[in-house]
DNA sequence: GCTAAATGCTGTAGCGACTACAGGAACAAG
DNA sequence: CTTGTTCCTGTAGTCGCTACAGCATTTAGC
């Protein structure tokens, strides 16, 4: 499978390419304005014309954002994307990392789930005075 | 008869609190400003002087920001907490609010960490052309 | 008593990753 | 030709802090 590369064909307004990506125009601004999407040719109005490899491009950055990457990490891996053949090992490396981070925040969410779950079951709505969730807020 | 420095009922300056709570002093003029601490009285010349009152109050907030609740969510439990016997009916309401999103949350994240963890394990470091990261993100 | 270091103060700006306007210009459909 | 939709720029807001800058005050050592 090709690398990103820019077609010709295409040549869609910002609105088009937002239904067609699924994100949102303010945000492929924003992608525009840090750099992240290249930013299109204009109309004669001053109107961006997006065509098919900006679309992949896009495409591209919304699915890692899906997989929770950061932009910086999408940056790079965009860099790393679009010479064919570059370095796999360099991908490799910061899916890692991720990975790793979303682990931490795994272990760290099913802690807290255990902790709140455990002290709203403890809620029995019959004793009005005592609440194990204040309780525990206030002094553990 | 030495000067009181600390030690009265309370009587302790921001890094004191800071240093007792673990809460960082940024943040605790953070909190006052945005209302959810209270405003200490402070000295003559100007300087916050808490009490143990405060340092309950910040130990509060502090747990229900470890356990992941948001500052709104946080206001209220402060609010419900005072009073005794108070509506333990809506702490309950809040704190499972905040357990369901935790939940949806930890779903996420799973489902993230598996393909994730599944297209890492398929980067065989042998085939320099194929990347399964780059490929999945492109199109896959 | 004097000085240096620590601590405190206010106010503002930055982070990440958008989102939400305001106030206008241009385009498409009827 | 009008009306409604799309698009433009620029700015400010979100959340929960964190990090200065540039001072004032307090404390500890000598």
């Amino acid at each position: 499978m090709g690398k990103i590369t820019v077609s010709r064909a295409g040549g869609m307004a910002i609105g088009q390419l937002s239904r067609l990506t699924g994100v949102n125009i303010e945000t492929i601004r924003y992608y525009e304005r840090i750099g992240l999407l290249d930013a299109p040719p204009r109309t004669a109005a001053g109107r961006r014309t997006y065509d098919n490899g900006h679309r992949r491009a896009l495409a591209f950055i919304r699915r890692g954002r899906e997989l929770g990457f950061g932009i910086a990490d999408i940056r790079a891996l965009l860099a790393l994307a679009s010479p064919v053949g570059s370095s796999c090992a360099q991908v490799e490396r910061i899916a890692q990392a991720h990975l790793d981070a979303v682990r931490a925040k795994l272990t760290d969410l099913a802690r807290l789930e255990h902790i709140l779950s455990e002290t709203v079951g403890r809620c029995t709505r019959q004793d009005p005075v005592a609440c194990p969730v204040l309780d525990m807020l206030d002094g553990g």
